[in-house]
DNA sequence: AACCACCGCAACCGCTGGGGA
DNA sequence: CTCCCCAGCGGTTGCGGTGGT
């Protein structure tokens, strides 16, 4: 397969942020004869940039249905719950968020909502506790703030938040998994691939599905890590949905349909494990179960 | 006022996969 | 089946704005 032509090769074709008359040729030009092949886009709309740069500037700027200004709340929300079950494939996300943009949701997270949960304990990658020693050194220095005054070793606070914010995820999935062994509940895959989401504060997990996903169940609050309010409001903080273990596998999930009812519960464990086991190198579940 | 560090965003780069020849 | 073109995607970069010193 081969690569296309580069526009970066043709150093007569100007690069950079575009200027208002170039922005207006374009929008003039899509609003009469549309897009078509965007190859051709440039020359026939006079502009002395590639094909390439003019979709760019259209989809992420141009389109006269692209909702500008700040994400709210819920937009937040949706994406933190989006990307724990799609990981990083921000169109597929964008395609949730009206008007919004791939790109521009990709920057929201990379430059607010990582760093939000990297602050709070949480991978970013994979929505679970963060357990590496940088971490628990930001938790002190956190924790260091929150309590001063408290006599406390910092260092044993910051290890017994992580090991509690642990023990806690852990014990719910646990129970979940109790409830599901119990009720054998059948699949349950939302038509436009994306899971169903229950509202429910003493959840049952909905589904699971085979190819290694646990259902989102949502508390409440639909912000599980208390993302809202700050750091120190959270002192009984609602557990975690349960989103995806391996994100690595995401992206099978929008080929999945209706159709999963025939494998059975044991058998998606079974996946679930193995899958784990591949993605980490350690197994989480064979270790927590056990 | 000048400098610096940080942040947010627009744009670019390079890769991938679909589809036609 | 292979090659090529193209659109789309995700990661990265660089610039302008802003706040702190």
């Amino acid at each position: 397969m081969g690569r296309s032509p580069s526009c970066a090769d043709d150093a007569n074709v100007k690069k950079g942020p575009w200027a208002a008359e170039e922005d207006q040729k374009l929008v003039d030009y899509i609003n009469k004869n549309g897009h078509g092949s965007w190859r051709i886009v440039p020359k026939q709309a006079g502009l002395n940039r590639c094909g390439k740069s003019c979709r760019l500037r259209w989809t992420n700027y141009l389109r006269p249905d692209i909702k500008r200004g700040k994400f709210g709340e819920e937009e937040e929300r949706l994406i933190i719950n989006l990307h724990s079950v799609l990981g990083n494939k921000w169109s597929k996300i964008a395609a949730h968020l009206p008007g919004r943009t791939d790109n521009e949701i990709k920057n929201f997270w990379n430059t607010r909502i990582r760093r939000k949960l990297l602050n709070l304990g949480i991978d970013p990658h994979t929505h679970k506790p963060r357990t590496d020693l940088d971490h628990l050194l930001n938790v002190s220095q956190l924790l260091c703030v929150a309590q001063l005054g408290n006599m406390m070793n910092p260092l044993d606070a910051a290890f017994k938040l992580q090991a509690d914010a642990a023990q806690l995820a852990q014990a719910q999935l646990f129970q979940n998994l109790m409830q599901i062994m119990n009720t054998n509940t059948a699949a349950n895959v939302e038509s436009d691939g994306f899971l169903a989401l229950q509202e429910n504060t003493n959840p049952i997990p909905q589904s699971i599905p085979n190819n290694g996903f646990i259902a989102g169940v949502v508390p409440e609050t639909s912000d599980p890590w208390g993302l809202s309010s700050s750091f120190e409001q959270r002192e009984n903080p609602v557990l975690p949905g349960l989103v995806s273990i391996s994100p690595e596998s995401n992206s099978t999930m929008e080929n999945k349909g209706n159709n999963e009812t025939d494998s059975t519960i044991y058998e998606a464990w079974e996946k679930l494990i193995m899958e784990d086991d591949e993605a980490d190198g350690g197994s989480y579940w064979k270790e927590m179960l056990e």
